[in-house]
DNA sequence: CGTTGAGTTCAAAAAAAATTGAACGATGGA
DNA sequence: TCCATCGTTCAATTTTTTTTGAACTCAACG
C-alpha cells in the first residue's frame, strides 16, 4: 500500500494556494476556498477530497464545503483517478466561466433582492405627507433605481471582456 | 438650547439605511459604513458625527472610523451646518465617485501585490528541475498574468458605464 | 493660558464568520 | 447482507472581524 504521495506543498504551490487564498478575499470568500481552488489550478494531476485535506492541512469538512460551493461556480470537472472509489476534481482555468458563476451565484440574488427592497421603498414613499420631502425621496429612490439598472448591465459587459 | 431634532429613523430611513448596509457587505465593508453612507444619503440636511451616533445608535468610534474609510473613497462633502464648531457631512451621489474611490483604494492595491508575487512565481518556476513540470507551471503562471490583465483592462471600462 | 467639547485612536469586548470533528447516510465490494 | 470507507452535515469551537468606549489631541473661545 505505497503512501509516497507528496504530503506537503512545494514552494511553487505554497505561493499559488496563498495568491488564490488572498485572492478570494477580494470577493468576500473565506480563505480555504482559495486554498482549494489554489491547489487544484497548479495541479497537474486531478486531486480527491483526500489530497486537498492532506496536502492543504484542513478538515474533511472545510474541503467538502468549500468544494460544494466550488461546484455551484462550475470552478472544476470531476474526473477518474487513480483510485475507482474516490471522486477526482481538476480545475477548470476558464476566468469566463469562475466569473460567470460568481455572478449567478452571488451579486444575482443580491441585486434581486435589492430589487425588491427598492420596490418597497417606492411605496413607502407615497405615503410621505410632506411635499417637498416626497420629492427628495422620490429623486433618491430613482438614484438607486438607476444605479441598480446600471449594475446590471455591466454584468454582461463584463463576461464579454473576460470571454475567451 | 432646542433638542428637537429626531432622534430615532423613520421608516424609509430604516429601509434605506438597511439597504445599504446589506449592499456594502458584497463588496466586504462593514456594515456600519454602510450605514453611515446609506443615512447621508436620504438625508437631506448634511449630518454632523454626532447626528450619526445618535441616529444610528452607533458608537462614536465607529462613526469616525466609518468616516475616515468614506472620505478616502470620496463619498461625501464636508459643508457648513447649524452648529460652526461641528463638520457637517453630506453624501456625493455620483455612482462613478463611490466606484472609483473603491477600485483605487481597494482593489488596485490588491492587484499591484498580486502583480509583484506572480513576477516572484515566474522565478521560481525557473528553478523546476523536471522539464515536464516545469512546463506546467510555467503555462499557468502566464494564464495568472493574462487574468491580471484582463482585470485591469476591466476597471476603467467599469468606470467609463458608470459614468453620468 | 485654562477650559470646553469635537473628533481620533486603539486596546478590550462583542459579534460574526470560518473551521473543525464526530456522527451520519450512501455506495460498492465481498 | 454486512463491512469498509467516501463524502456530507451541522453543532461546537476557534478565529477573525467589527464595534465599543475611555483616553487622548487639538482648536476655539473666554
Amino acid at each position: 500500500m505505497p503512501d509516497d504521495e507528496p504530503k506537503s506543498l512545494v514552494e511553487i504551490e505554497k505561493e499559488v494556494v496563498s495568491l488564490f487564498a488572498d485572492g478570494v478575499r477580494v470577493a468576500g470568500l473565506p480563505r480555504s476556498i482559495g486554498e482549494i481552488y489554489g491547489l487544484l489550478f497548479i495541479s497537474r494531476e486531478p486531486l480527491s477530497l483526500d489530497d486537498l485535506v492532506k496536502r492543504l492541512g484542513i478538515s474533511k469538512g472545510s474541503a467538502s464545503q468549500g468544494l460544494k460551493f466550488l461546484r455551484t461556480l462550475g470552478a472544476f470537472r470531476e474526473v477518474d483517478g487513480p483510485d475507482a472509489r474516490r471522486t477526482y476534481f481538476e480545475a477548470d482555468i476558464k476566468l469566463k466561466k469562475l466569473v460567470g458563476g460568481f455572478i449567478r451565484e452571488q451579486l444575482r440574488p443580491h441585486f434581486d433582492s435589492g430589487k425588491d427592497r427598492i420596490k418597497t421603498l417606492e411605496k413607502e414613499v407615497m405615503n410621505e405627507g410632506d411635499a417637498a420631502r416626497r420629492a427628495f425621496y422620490e429623486e433618491r429612490v430613482k438614484k438607486l433605481e438607476r444605479w441598480l439598472k446600471q449594475a446590471k448591465l455591466l454584468l454582461p459587459l463584463v463576461q464579454r471582456v473576460l470571454g475567451e
